[in-house]
RNA sequence: GAGGGUGUAGCUCAGUAGGUUAGAGCGACAGUUUGUGGCACUGUAGGUCGUGGGUUCGAGACCCAUCAUUCUCCCCA
């Protein structure tokens, strides 16, 4: 055999039938969640024009946009301008006569570039859902990819926290349908924002979120040390350090929260904000936690309200979702003033955790129906016609290519996991019977051709 | 951007201290079986051991480089 010497870019891949069907159902349980929360679809193109995309994810982010480089770089009538660019992007510049366009790096920049485009003509406050891949320049490993799919769903035009409650019980759903035991983590931008001032300044509220952000990976002492490195004096740490080591039921949370922030207003806000989306989602059942997590910061640094996180229990995983409110995203695109708030499901990794926990229903599996055999030119013919009877009732069925051992023909069956074959040969043309045999009982029996339809509907 | 692990048949992996002609299971194909699959048995095909250098009388194994892949950190879904 010819040494295959092709292969796929780092961090992408190929989905195989089973793998489709599963990652299907993830997204139609997804969109149909949506749709039954009032949400509209939306598409965005795979590429944005790089200034619409730099800057808006941070310095890090940035690093991690895909940029496309232009065409025509071998025109020889701008060799020169060219070249003096290309020098440029060595010191890590971008320059628009190299590269103008990046693809996608997440779906709310991209909506918020949408909204901000066609302001006028939105029905306020707009909804919509947008199901589409997104590419980091990222180093793949576990649950990380270089191409993966977001599902997201956002609310702008309204500054109703019964948007956020709303969003907590798309989550809540979509993963109690899905079977996946989750928990919701819930924080506010604001609580975090009133930490940074009773800490001496609204301008450390960067240092204080990224640091106290990696509490449960590098401890407490690591998260005091880097305070520390990033300016912060003993007396600040200690606040902190009493603000993180806060626990309890989320009452018992809330309750100490408010005596180390609630006289700041921004704070009360804060609290006031979870303390409302928590007792409105008491309201509907599942069995989803939502709780809150002081610690949760989330690296984006648009969010200024409520913020949401989604881990999957039992399983070493990243978050599987992600979100929060906004105040003015499409103000970085000329249009002011309008809140906004929405959620991410990562459907790759919520693969991986059900894949791992083996949560997929066997249902997920429904390929071909029915396999008729093919035993000779008469045998093919009147069984072509009976398959077609079948098709038009909407039940997927084969006709196997050549005339064959039926040998040949019960082994494709087997392996395409086809539960049904049909047998016609020459005694059944004579008769006009045909044999349907269950592959999975192992039974069979001998039916009219006209009884056909009867037997698969 | 930093640091580990792993590359041997289509797949999963053995390969002992460096020693003839590199193995197994599964899969594929053919047959036992020209109208009944799964089981069993028999047989066949398939590998310049990721690539390039080096050490050695001798390298799949040891050393260096390189590529690929995977994992961790950073950051994230």
């Amino acid at each position: 055999m010819a040494k295959v010497t092709v292969s796929l870019p780092q961090g992408t891949r190929d989905f195989s039938a089973d793998v489709v069907r599963k990652r299907n159902y993830i997204f139609n349980t997804i969109r149909h969640v949506f749709e039954l929360y009032g949400f509209a679809p939306l598409e965005t193109p795979a590429m944005e024009n790089l200034d619409t995309l730099m800057g808006k994810y941070g310095e890090e982010g940035d690093k991690l946009i895909f940029k496309i480089l232009n065409n025509g770089l071998d025109n020889p009538v701008k060799q020169e301008q060219i070249r003096a660019d290309f020098e440029k992007v060595l010191e890590g510049k971008n320059t628009k006569t190299i590269t103008e366009r990046a693809l996608r790096y997440d779906l709310t920049i991209p909506f918020a570039r949408y909204v901000a485009m066609n302001y006028g003509q939105l029905t306020l406050p707009f909804k919509r859902y947008q199901i589409q891949p997104v590419w980091r320049a990222d180093r793949p490993q576990k649950g990380r990819y270089r191409e993966f799919y977001q599902c997201d769903a956002d609310v702008v035009g309204s500054t109703s926290l019964l948007n956020e409650v709303e969003l907590a019980n798309i989550y809540a759903t979509v993963f109690d349908k899905l079977g996946v035991e989750v928990e919701i983590r819930i924080n506010s931008r604001k609580i975090l924002a009133a930490l940074a001032e009773i800490c001496g300044g609204a301008d450390k509220l960067t240092d204080i979120t990224i640091a106290i952000d990696k509490l449960d990976k590098i401890g407490i002492e690591k998260v005091k040390e880097e305070l520390s490195q990033r300016g912060l004096s003993d007396i600040q740490i200690n606040t902190i350090e009493k603000y993180l080591s806060i626990t309890g039921t989320n009452e018992e949370k809330l309750t100490a929260v408010t005596g180390l922030i609630g006289n700041t207003e921004v704070g009360k806000a804060g609290i006031e904000e979870i303390e409302y989306v928590l007792n409105f989602s008491q309201l509907s059942t599942h069995h989803s936690k939502l709780s809150i997590d002081l610690t949760l910061a989330r690296g984006l640094n648009y969010y200024t309200g409520i913020i949401f996180e989604v881990k999957a229990n039992n399983v070493q995983m990243g978050s599987i979702g992600g979100g929060g409110r906004y105040d003015d995203l499409t103000g970085l695109f000329g249009v002011s003033n309008v809140p906004g708030v929405g959620v991410s499901f990562g459907v790759d990794r919520i693969y991986d955790v059900m894949e791992e926990l083996k949560l997929f229903p066997e249902t997920v599996h429904t390929g071909v129906k029915v396999l008729f055999f093919n035993l000779g030119e008469q045998e093919r013919k009147s069984a072509f016609a009976l398959m077609q009877q079948l098709r038009a009732k909407d039940i997927s069925c084969e006709l196997f290519h050549e005339a064959t051992k039926m040998d040949k023909q019960f082994k494709y069956a087997e392996k395409k996991q086809i539960p049904f074959v049909l047998i016609l040969g020459s005694k059944e043309l004579e008769d006009g019977t045909c044999v349907v045999k269950n592959l999975v009982s192992g039974e069979q029996k001998t039916i009219l051709q006209t009884d056909i339809l009867k037997e698969f509907i």
